[in-house]
DNA sequence: ATTTTTTATGGTCAAACTGACAAAAAACAC
DNA sequence: GTGTTTTTTGTCAGTTTGACCATAAAAAAT
């Protein structure tokens, strides 16, 4: 990206938030900045929307840049435009949601101590919390330009959508065999709280199994790891 | 708005979906396009975002433009950024969605024929329809642009947004003394379906009155004309 | 003046849903 | 075998929801 930019126009990019559910947790990635503005600080991955994409496109590229990933679930999250959010000149920002299962995206990610990073996220009604491992801990006002805020809207309506969309779905490494535990430890993890086990597994069943969107799959069909404990029914989310 | 842009830019526009209650049904404003692109089509009011301007400031003064009126409820609705949207360059589009009381919108409405119009929406399942009284009846192809698809968007975000946010209060003439009839009304008008008097009289009151964010006003202090029935009570909106 | 109509308000009742909890089932660890 | 862990089924009271019915308070009709 340019470090100065044209003074008489307006500039449009994007960001991504990518977030995945690594042991339980709500994770994101971050990236540190090489150059000014914010030098050293961490931000979302970020790029100029370019005259022949569209902005989803632009976010998808962003994304496989960053991973190397042939897709994911992407949505848009909100358009930031305040006036001085980035110091080298008019520059709006269209916010992108992406869930990317922990599975897929673990093997990815570069060494540690160089390039992007996950955090553990924390939002509990207060402040904003991050948590990059070997004690590194941020708020939202540590992040470049307004990424705290952008990283606040983004868990929020994860949070408000996640029971009324699919989108939960999209964290589990296959939504064709997952189990109602891993679904759960999704729904813990975005919402940072427990659930009760029992009272889940009635509302997923009522809100998908009546109509026809998850069904149950032979278990002989889908070899699978165990742990200790009874072994849990594989479930799939259908095609239509 | 220019005729034609430089071809080697983005840039960045706002339309604003203007949103009231008239009659019980939901209206929409629309303006007639003077000129080239879809010269002649109805489109919702648009305004390329300057430099000096947030998308927010820019919806609001556009708002202002198109009704003398000092302020509004206004939320970002969604950016539309196709690539071929707008054929004079690429353009992409902050919605903007905002809820105008009937009663301050209709004394700014300039006379029939000329500039802007009010259209009564329905979107039930299938497909946009439009009807601008006169018999002058559009579906969503019929509009410039992607303006159909910025009308569903928003008919949906309200539709969804209803009954988990304050948004329906802004429809009413006066927030701060209405009945919960005239509260039912923008209910009925924005959802397309009739709601039960009973009914919706307990779920506001569970949802407002017990957490203090309306209360009952004394009528003698809000004189009302009355039609016919039994007077109704007057509430308001408190401010915490 | 009385009745009818209209709108607002209050109440009932069964079905559905929710949260908390108990208990059985199916695997592993020892 | 006995414990431990996790999944799964069930229970039960409290709450919410949708569909009604009944009454109250006003204007309109007779």
């Amino acid at each position: 990206m340019a470090e100065v930019l044209r003074q008489d126009q307006v500039f449009v990019s994007v960001d991504d938030l990518i977030l995945t559910v690594r042991e339980g947790r709500l994770n994101l990635l971050l990236s540190r900045r090489a150059g000014p503005p914010f030098k050293g600080c961490w931000a979302l991955p970020g790029k100029l929307v370019e005259r022949a994409d569209s902005a989803e496109a632009t976010a998808l590229k962003l994304l496989r840049q960053m991973l190397p990933i042939r897709e994911a679930f992407m949505e848009q999250l909100y358009t930031f435009t305040e006036l001085n959010r980035d110091p080298r000149g008019r520059v709006i920002s269209i916010a992108y949601l992406a869930a990317v299962p922990w599975e897929r995206l673990s093997p990815l990610l570069p060494a540690e101590g160089q390039g992007p990073r996950l955090f553990g996220v924390s939002l509990n009604g207060g402040a904003l919390g991050l948590e990059g491992g070997e004690g590194l801990r941020l708020t939202g006002g540590d992040l470049a330009f307004d990424h705290g805020r952008i990283i606040e809207t983004g868990v929020q309506r994860l949070r408000g959508k996640i029971d009324y969309t699919d989108i939960a779905f999209h964290f589990l490494n296959d939504p064709r065999a997952f189990t109602l535990g891993e679904l759960q430890t999704v729904y813990e993890a975005v919402l940072e709280r427990t659930v009760d086990a029992s009272n889940f597994r009635r509302t997923i069943q009522n809100r998908y199994e009546e109509t026809g969107r998850i069904a149950q799959t032979d278990r002989a069909e889908v070899p699978r790891k165990r742990g200790r404990g009874r072994p849990a029914a594989i479930y799939r989310l259908t095609d239509q």
